[in-house]
DNA sequence: AACGTGACTTATT
DNA sequence: GAATAAGCCACGT
């Protein structure tokens, strides 16, 4: 414990700091999920921060879009391709996800069978009966 | 600097 | 059970 309190710059880089590792650990979630498998943003937001919203990932995702970031593999909690108008192509999205070997019903992705559950244990976290 | 918008989710009507 | 409201926070205008 040298020296804890060098806060030489301004507070903004504090929260500009803050926003910015929430967006760092919304990559490298979004990164770990395993082809053929999704998440939802839900999800991500709770990982990457138990209290951000998870607009803010969906954002997050927007901002990575030109990273390496498999942004078609995050969908909504109702597995649905609420993104897919942002990928230059609105079927592009569901190809990729085709092409990872996801199943799909309808327009939504077959969450019981490729929904990645990062760490949460098998049974819901708080989700009811469902 | 206020206002509107958005790749969400939950609760209420 | 569909429609509406509200909470959430960042970003562009």
């Amino acid at each position: 414990m040298i020296k804890k309190l060098v806060k030489t710059k301004s507070k903004t880089s504090e929260s500009q700091q803050r926003k910015e590792n929430f967006y760092t650990k919304v990559y490298q979630l979004t990164r770990s999920i395993p082809k053929g498998k999704v998440s939802t943003y839900g999800t991500i937001a709770e990982l990457a921060g138990s209290r951000v919203s998870a607009r803010m990932v969906g954002y997050a995702m927007h901002t990575a879009a030109n990273s390496d970031v498999p942004c078609h593999r995050v969908v909504n909690r109702n597995g649905e391709l609420t993104g897919k108008h942002h990928f230059g192509h609105p079927d592009l999205m569901r190809d990729l996800l085709l092409a990872e070997g996801i199943q799909f019903k309808g327009e939504s992705v077959d969450m019981q069978k490729h929904f990645y559950d990062f760490a949460k244990p098998s049974k819901s976290k708080k989700r009811k009966s469902d």
